[in-house]
DNA sequence: TAGAAAGACATCGTATACAATAATTAGGAA
DNA sequence: TTCCTAATTATTGTATACGATGTCTTTCTA
């Protein structure tokens, strides 16, 4: 793997595990000095994160990680709720007991994860949980927008989430494992559609003030 | 907009207008002087068309503009097939009078592009055609989604595409707005799955050899 | 003391320089 | 001639330099 792509997946990983929270700026020098690398190489890992949406970089301001505003939290849920399902019936044209057995694998990993209080491995689990299942569908242009699409989810959720609300996020994979073992192609679209709307309706997505807030109506009399 | 932002653009149009054809090479220095720039700038729109697969970087090899696969040119198929339906409920919800005359507009330009044989404006009207329906459907994730998988499109037609199967594209967009404005969904999804399916079906997609090539078999005895 | 202006500092945008790698050409031996 | 090797050229990868912009601090005045 090359260089870039190395400091590429720390910085990701390092975002989507909450370890940089939404908002944290990250100043050029300072991570291009903590990375061995002059300038040029981390412009160019930031340029791919904020085109990803993972930061944003202002004009001679520079790069902050994104705090997702409510229309995009809410725009990445929807997304994952019209296309995951709709993965379900071409992933069960391949789905055969050794998939399953690696998906159980990795679903008692994430219990295992989440009762220890990892929070960066219940995350990345629960991430590639869903990515690995769409991969499954065997629409690489899709399955790489999935994976996109549940790594901004993991960022919405530190911005938006309710305590403990990665756990949550988990709900049981494994319900939707025995529905595909069982060859449901509907009851298993179903689940998964009930299961992403479940994780967006438990974002707290009304109205945080944030910004412009109203100081008249708070102090004033 | 900013400077790379220009560059940006004249190139991505370079490419899906067909003037810089698949697997056209990108020497950076040739460039940087065309716009003007150094070779900075022009790297970083490199990069950004590299992320969004209209163009491919090789390791000390410099770039070219990508020339889809047979695989990556069905997937991108697919994945219209299986998004752009599904916004037209969204989008029905929104649909008015206004909305009407204005794609109208745009389907006259196109049959007058593609009557004086403007192949560019050809393909930039179809493509801002599914672009802006998408829009209307009011995700903008799974709007820029959609365009980005357009454009592709159009590599892909210029790839594998049957002589005039741009035009074909087209087929008759003005079929899909009288259905959306007599409110028939049904027909109206089913409408867009057929359109993209027969774009699809009109690619060349079985076995371009290319490489790999069996000389034994070609002129062995 | 509060506010504004000016300077110092930090940070980014862009160009350039040099090293590393690949492609090409030229030269020599069989 | 044909093939292989070596030198040259072209092109990219990475670091650094410098100017531009934004932010913060200090100082002065009302």
């Amino acid at each position: 793997m090359s260089n870039d792509e190395i400091i590429y997946r720390q910085m990701l990983n390092a975002i989507v595990e909450h370890q940089l929270p939404p908002g944290a700026r990250l100043p050029e020098d300072r991570l291009s000095e903590a990375f061995g690398v002059s300038r040029t190489g981390i412009r160019k890992v930031l340029q791919r994160l904020a085109l990803e949406h993972f930061v944003v970089i202002e004009k001679n301001k520079g790069a902050h990680v994104n705090r997702p505003n409510e229309a995009e939290a809410s725009e990445v849920l929807d997304s994952r709720i019209l296309i995951e399902p709709q993965l379900i019936p071409a992933l069960l044209n391949h789905w055969n007991a050794a998939h399953s057995d690696r998906f159980r694998t990795m679903v008692a990993e994430e219990k295992q994860a989440e009762k220890n209080n990892q929070l960066a491995d219940s995350i990345q689990l629960t991430a590639r949980f869903h990515y690995e299942l769409a991969t499954l569908a065997g629409n690489k242009v899709l399955a790489d927008f999935v994976q996109q699409l549940c790594y901004r989810s993991s960022l919405i959720l530190a911005a938006y989430g309710t305590r403990g609300s990665v756990g949550c996020e988990c709900g049981d994979h494994s319900e939707l494992l025995d529905l595909l073992d069982q060859g449901h192609a509907d009851k298993a679209q179903h689940w998964m559609s009930h299961h992403l709307k479940h994780i967006k309706s438990s974002l707290i997505l009304d109205s945080k003030p944030e910004e412009n807030i109203d100081f008249q109506k708070l102090f004033g009399r």
